[in-house]
This record gives structure tokens, C-alpha cells and sequence, in this order.
RNA sequence: GUCCCUAUCGUCUAGAGGCCUAGGACACAUCCCUUUCACGGAUGAGACACGGGUUCGACUCCCGUUGGGGACGCCA
């Protein structure tokens, strides 16, 4: 039997979860899961410039939010790392990183380069085709080097890359990817600070981690290659890989910050459903064969085998992505949903009943048009009476000439029914007798109705709108309409 | 520039040699439902980049051209 599988997340701490990072982190996950595996989040903080711990928070509740929970790495309260193959932080691990350099330094893999920053900028700007950093023509020997380093002479560390043989990469989503070993130059694999850097840690994390199973991005294909000569360096077995497509903005470039809301927090933020960006990046990029395109993280886990994994890039369809936001939305509960939109109500000071019969009647009413929770804000404003204005084109209708005699004639009947709240029925009742007493009919009748209830002309069917407003404030509001208010 | 990856409607994709007159979804158009707005329903328009092979037969396999993308950091 092979071994069980164990995947991970490996995100660096700079910034929110993208939504490129995400889907990675999705795949590896229902990945572990459709194979019963491990699924484990590991922190690649070895740039102390730019990794924070307020950004590792920031990622740590994207993921939550999202529900992609894991099963081993940093514990989402305390930052403490949990599982057996600990710590899950790289910069906890630098002792490990030493032990593995100084074993390649020995060997005579690695050496240390004494060049400056300046020096390797000229090589760089000498040759105008540059291609890869020249390998130093004089390199020390270990004791030598190490002579020099302690006597306070910075240097980083560089694998030595021999050149020659091709690497042979069996791609879980490509096949067999061809690499010559001479694409890359000499890279360093510990700063002149101390500090190790991405593509050792990560081969020595995913080794001693016992990971069995990498999709990553695309963009990561020569990284794969340095990757690999480090673990046959050490020894070490490699993990299969699987090299994803990238995520495109519309123009087809990567996905980047120019091309609007590119991380997790931004569509949180502007009321998208995690099951809905995680249903739409999972089909981004993969498919599960069927014509079947609304799925829930269960049905991804069932179906995402590691297989139908797209080869080409994918551009990020905002539009699709709106739709398929919406139909998550409509498809859930009631009550559920208007647990999510409570704060938004809050929070620009809408205040509604809050009665079960009001909550179904009128999510009934407005979950059909809406497509992202901050939608139901200017929905729901209308019922408000403290909010009620007239739009514009509400303006408009309330200038038509037969419009007084309907706002009389509805005035009228609204003073006459003693209820709190009209039934639909008698709604239509009212609505008959205004239109025999204004002598007015079709969009003159109902579109002047339609502004003294929520201000505009368009919107929502009156019979099941109007039962949700006070009479009270129904008068309030043609009083307004009148100029009376 | 060098190397790597890649190519089906505008976009996401189905298609693993005959099932393809190339299927679905978003967006778009028209119609129906509706006294408005949505939702829903129906219909329509819309693609195998090109050129060579292989084969009785290529969207599917191979080669090339062209296009697109990525990498070439003491970032990850």
C-alpha cells in the first residue's frame, strides 16, 4: 500500500488570501479529503521583511471563512503549531534548515559567495541577454569559507547546479514535464542574514513533513526543478507534483491587484457566499466531467480526485462569479440568510420587524433579487419608513398629471381601513376603488401607488410589499410624496 | 533574449480516433410569464488558431508555425 496521503497549504504571511492561493489551498484540500489524507497549513515566513503576524491572522480567517480547516500546522487562536510534524512555522524551524545546509556545504553542494549585491548587479546589467548568475570563480573550501563568515565577512549560501542531464517531472496534471538541469543557475538557499530561502525550506519541510502530494501553481515549474535536485542532494524522496494553471484577469495575465478585487477579504467584504468562491475557483481550472456546475464542498470532495485538472490558464469571470453567488444565495434558508444580512442592516441603520412571518415574507420577496448579500441594504431600505425618500425617477412619475388623484384617492383609502398592516387582499381591493375613483389605469394607477410606498417606480410586486409596511407610515409616506411632511 | 508550459464559442468548460450537425454554463439577443423590477421558462446567435503528417477516419495522436502565459530575486 503507498503511504497515506498528506497535503499541504503553504502560504506566506503577506497580506489577505488571494484568490489564486485559495484555489491551491482548495485542491490540496479536497484532495486529502476525497483520498481520506492529511491536510496541513504550514507558515513560509522566512522574509522577514514583509511576513507579519497580523497578515497570518488575516490568511488564517480567510481559510477559516472559507472552511478549508486543517488537520495539522499553526492552531488558528494561538499561532501554536499542533500535529506531529511540527513546528509548522519556518522561522521556528531554523536549526532544522542549518543542520540540512551545512550537511550540503560539506558535501561540496552548496558553497558560500562572498559577492556583494552591487558585484552581482553589474554581472547582471554586463551581459544584456542574462539569463542565470554566473557560478564565483574562486570558491573557497568549507573550513576556508567558514573562516572567513565567522570572521564577520556576510555571504550567502548557493547549491551548486551542475548542469548537463535533463530532470523528468511525472506532472499529475501535465505527464511527463521536461526539464533541462541548466535552466536554472546557482540559487541561494540561505540569505547572508541567516536566513534560509523558500526553495530549501520547502523541499526540506515537504520531506521531513512527509508530503506526499504538491499542487501548486504553475509558476512554480522551475522551483520544482531546484526543488528536486535538493532532495536528491539530501537524499530525500520526492512528493508527486501537480502544476496547476494559472488564474488570468480578463487581458490574460496572471491575476494581479490591477484587475480589481483579487483576495478573499474583498468578495467576503462585498457580500459573496465562501460556498459560492469556493464552488466557482474550484471549476476554475478543473471540472468534474458533468454538466453539473453548482456543487457544494462535499460534492467537491467527492468528486475532485486529483484527475480533469486543466492544463491552460483560466480567466476570472466576475460576471459568472456574480451568478453563481447568486443562485447559493437564493438557495439558502431563510433564517440562515438573515443572519448574514442582520449586520448589514446594522450597520447603515435599517431598522425592520423582526418577526418570523416578516423575515420569511420578505426574503421571499428580495432574495430573488439579490445577487450579493450587500444587496439586501437597498432592498430593504424602503420599509424603513424613517428612510423613505423619493429617487428621481420617483420625482418624475409624482409630476404626472394624474398622479394627484391617485395619491388622493389611495390617501383616502388608507384612512378608511383601521388595520396595523393591509392584507394583499385588501391591497387589491384599494387598488381597484383608487382606480375607479382616479379614473386612472395601467402604470399611471400603480406606478404613482409603487413611489408614495418605497419611493421609486420599480421594484417588488405592491400586494406582497405593501403587507410588510405599517398603514401608519403608508400614510406618512404620500403625506411626503404631497410635500405634506 | 533563454528555457518551460499552453491552445474548443467573448468567458468557464464537456470532448480521452468514428457517439460531433461539437454538448452545458455565464454574458448577449428575442419571446413567454409578469399592470413595473427580479426570479423562472423557451428560442437564437456564437468555437475546434494555422499548416503538415499518422489513419479507412481526426477536435481528439505526432511534428512545425503562430498566438497566449510563466520563470529567469539574498520574494514565495
Amino acid at each position: 500500500m503507498s503511504d497515506p496521503v498528506r497535503v499541504r497549504f503553504a502560504p506566506s504571511p503577506t497580506g489577505y488570501l488571494h484568490v489564486g492561493g485559495a484555489r491551491t489551498a482548495l485542491y490540496n484540500y479536497l484532495y486529502a479529503k476525497n483520498h481520506g489524507g492529511q491536510f496541513i497549513l504550514r507558515i513560509e515566513d522566512t522574509d522577514l521583511e514583509r511576513s507579519t503576524d497580523e497578515s497570518l491572522r488575516m490568511q488564517i480567517s480567510d481559510l477559516q471563512w472559507l472552511g478549508l480547516n486543517w488537520d495539522e500546522g499553526v492552531d488558528p487562536e494561538t499561532l501554536e503549531s499542533k500535529g506531529g510534524y511540527g513546528p509548522y512555522r519556518q522561522s521556528q524551524r531554523l536549526e532544522i534548515y542549518q543542520k540540512y545546509c551545512v550537511e550540503l556545504l560539506k558535501s561540496g553542494k552548496a558553497y558560500y559567495d562572498f559577492r556583494s549585491d552591487e558585484e552581482l548587479e553589474k554581472i547582471k546589467n554586463e551581459s544584456e541577454k542574462f539569463t542565470r548568475i554566473p557560478r564565483p570563480d574562486n570558491i573557497l573550501d568549507y573550513e576556508e569559507a567558514l573562516k572567513k563568515v565567522n570572521s564577520g565577512v556576510p555571504a550567502a549560501i548557493r547549491f551548486k547546479v551542475e548542469g548537463g542531464e535533463d530532470h523528468v517531472i511525472e506532472d499529475l496534471v501535465r505527464g511527463e514535464v521536461r526539464l533541462p538541469e541548466d535552466m536554472v543557475g546557482d540559487f541561494i538557499i540561505m540569505r547572508s542574514n541567516g536566513m534560509p530561502v523558500y526553495n530549501f525550506c520547502c523541499a526540506v519541510d515537504d520531506a521531513l513533513m512527509k508530503i506526499t502530494h504538491v499542487f501548486r501553481a504553475e509558476e512554480h515549474l522551475s522551483n520544482t526543478l531546484r526543488q528536486k535536485m535538493i532532495y536528491e542532494a539530501l537524499g530525500f524522496q520526492l512528493p508527486q507534483f501537480g502544476h496547476l494553471s494559472l488564474i488570468l484577469g480578463a487581458d490574460k495575465q496572471k491575476l494581479s491587484k490591477r484587475h480589481g478585487a483579487t483576495s478573499c477579504n474583498q468578495y467576503r467584504e462585498t457580500g459573496y457566499l465562501p460556498k459560492a468562491l469556493l464552488n466557482f475557483i474550484a471549476l476554475l481550472g478543473w471540472s468534474p466531467g458533468q454538466d453539473q456546475e453548482i456543487l457544494s464542498l462535499t460534492e467537491l470532495i467527492e468528486k475532485f480526485d486529483g484527475t480533469r485538472l486543466h492544463t491552460a490558464g483560466a480567466v476570472f469571470d466576475q460576471d459568472k462569479f456574480k451568478w453563481m453567488n447568486s443562485v447559493h444565495l437564493r438557495a439558502l434558508d431563510n433564517s440562515v440568510l438573515w443572519d448574514l444580512l442582520k449586520p448589514l442592516f446594522e450597520r447603515e441603520n435599517i431598522s425592520l420587524p423582526e418577526s418570523e412571518d416578516f423575515i420569511h415574507k420578505s426574503l421571499d420577496i428580495f432574495k430573488p433579487k439579490m445577487e450579493t448579500l450587500v444587496d439586501a441594504p437597498e432592498l430593504y431600505r424602503p420599509i424603513d419608513g424613517k428612510l423613505f425618500e423619493v429617487t428621481e425617477e420617483g420625482q418624475e412619475v409624482l409630476n404626472w398629471e394624474e398622479t394627484q388623484k391617485v395619491l388622493n384617492a389611495w390617501e383616502e383609502e388608507l384612512k378608511l381601513n383601521h388595520a396595523l398592516y393591509l392584507t394583499g387582499e385588501e391591497f387589491d381591493e384599494i387598488q381597484n376603488r383608487v382606480k375607479e375613483k382616479a379614473g386612472v389605469k395601467g402604470k399611471h394607477l400603480f406606478m404613482p401607488i409603487r413611489v408614495a410606498v418605497i419611493g421609486k417606480p420599480h421594484g417588488a410586486d405592491l400586494k406582497s410589499l405593501v403587507p410588510l409596511i405599517e398603514r401608519q407610515s403608508l400614510l406618512a409616506r404620500v403625506k411626503k410624496c404631497r410635500g405634506e411632511a
